[in-house]
DNA sequence: TATGAATGAGTGTTCATTCAT
DNA sequence: GATGAATGAACACTCATTCAT
């Protein structure tokens, strides 16, 4: 009974990875559902079993990958560390993920950076911000990091630095082995954080 | 004549604005020629006696308004401030662009910045990206910045940071007035420059 | 044994069923397999296991629910009472299993009483009008009523008036509770008789 | 510019006539698009530019007959003419119709009469009905009719003769040229009337 | 029996593009 | 120039039917 319903979730899981990778190849648009079903080995009947449309299929690559990562990010709002530590481990694990599911991370990255109402609609999205943003307020407040400073205008360079970073990756203008990645998290960090400056 | 110019002249910017705003809107590839046509008023036929294709329309946009703004944005190279300014000039050219046309600034980040076939089609030209990372290499060459970053990374924050404000603008998550414009520039510039942590 | 059969008939008659309250409520055309199933309550595979396709559902309606009707109604052409009475209890037959089975008198006369393919298919089975015909051919001839009026053309009168009143009831257009329907029963056969009768 | 108007009149009506002989051929369900647009002689995109959907070329075969046909009948109401004869008079209107235009009727009869839920939503279909209501409920004031007669199942019985002739008609279960129409005509008259008078 | 996953032929609809007026 | 009717390739989606479990 367990292998029945796996074998079930399989199919599905089959044909989001599929989605996937065909999404990450040719973009959502150029995307035909045949593709995706021929990519998962299956009749393009099927995918209609399991989602109800084609833009549902996208909606599910975002969701059941990107709350993964939502609540890995928000879990580290509970810990105690320093602010600094804090926005390190976000900036981590958001990095990271380009190694393990680069195919998603395009994904993401290109169609609902481009598409605005897409993005409205999922509105999640932007939740790293908010807690990017949380904790940065933390961090002001406990006199770790500027008085000066808006957390807000704050969180959304820092993201936007992580965003642009996996940009970079996805359209390969920077390096992106898992040297290249760890040295990126290191120095995104020291920059937000301290500056480029001189000090 | 000149009238008779200036008239012609006038459908076809009306054309290119309103595929400005629709593409701002909904993304090139979910925007129909009919939207376009709508948006700027006229018959859609009317767009082919202008363009050759949707494609070009494009194009079009990225030619007449991009080379524009990158022109300002590369002479900013050729003056010899400090590498601070430099970028604070940069970042306050596209930023500013965003009180004048939100729309324009929104396509070339959205469209431009995040397509790989685009730039291919497009001949690669040169990007803010790049000129940042030049004017970080040379701060660093004359000793402005510190030695330790790399200027491509470098590069990538400053303009991720510069791309998620205007994403939070377009989306209306941040304030974009005048003022707000003004402080985010600000904002922006002491922290990619200086970091976020107390000194 | 006994049980076990019935309970598979039980299984077989939900099907059917739910297949005439379906098609009563959108036409054959427009029931899709999976709604009688829903209807049902069972797997829409089941149907195939007592049907051999959706077709064989509506002739199983026809032949289990129609011929039913049509043995009661031409057992009253065996009877020697009067023309008159004779269209009376046709009349009480039809409209009163109204009461009994509204869908299953709608579905009868919505796609038997209408369609040329399916009157083919089924071979072309006696339908009502031809008894009501023939009843009042005999009337004529038997001298009860008017020898000016052709039996088909009656017979399609008041037929017509069986299944507008019906289709009345189906739509809400007309009360349709015991009363109402004994009630109408006798002012359809007055109308329609108050005109063959001799005066 | 008469011509330019008419000559675009004219392909939505040759699509309107094309898709009345082709739904009257094979019934609604059965014909496709392409079926329509080839028997009108145009590429079947056309047929969107006209319609929203093939629902609504069905709607509009409908609205743009019946609407037609409800004017006249209502234009009878209007008179001052007994009863019998307002009763007389819409008769012929609905009948005679089906020398003009027998596939129109034939479409209306086949698919209306079969679905429900399509009658429901264009509730027009039994407006014929309230006037023919009206009709008999005028005429039991005036002494014209029997007192004890209910207007609105009398006026379901007159109204489902009519029905039912058409549908023989189509059906071809009757003779339906010139004569056999008028015949009919006067039949159904008499028979329903001889029925309502005061004998 | 009973389920519902799986199939795929068939079809409605969209939309960039052309072209007569 | 300007319009919008006309085209048709391309595609998403449906649904009757089959079949492994």
């Amino acid at each position: 009974m367990v292998e029945k319903t796996s074998a079930v979730e399989d199919k599905r899981q089959q044909l989001l990875w599929a989605a996937v990778r065909v999404f990450a190849r040719k973009g959502f648009h150029a995307s035909r559902v045949g593709d995706i079903a021929e990519e998962a080995g299956v009749a393009h009947g099927l995918l209609y079993h399991y989602f109800k449309s084609k833009d549902q299929v996208l909606e599910a690559v975002f969701h059941e990958n990107w709350s993964v990562l939502l609540a890995r990010i928000e879990s580290v709002e509970e810990t105690d560390e320093p602010a600094a530590d804090q926005i390190r481990h976000i900036a981590a694990i958001v990095l990271r993920t380009w190694l393990h599911l680069p195919e998603v991370v395009r994904v993401v990255i290109q169609e609902f950076g481009r598409s605005p109402e897409l993005a409205e609609r999922l509105g999640e999205l932007t939740r790293p911000i908010d807690v990017l943003q949380r904790v940065i307020a933390r961090g002001i407040e406990r006199g770790e990091f500027r008085k000066d400073v808006d957390p807000s205008f704050a969180a959304t360079v820092v993201y936007g630095s992580i965003d642009e970073l996996l940009t970079a990756w996805v359209l390969g203008r920077l390096p992106s082995d898992e040297d290249a990645v760890a040295r990126a998290e290191q120095t995104l960090v020291e920059i937000t954080l301290g500056g480029l400056q001189k000090s």
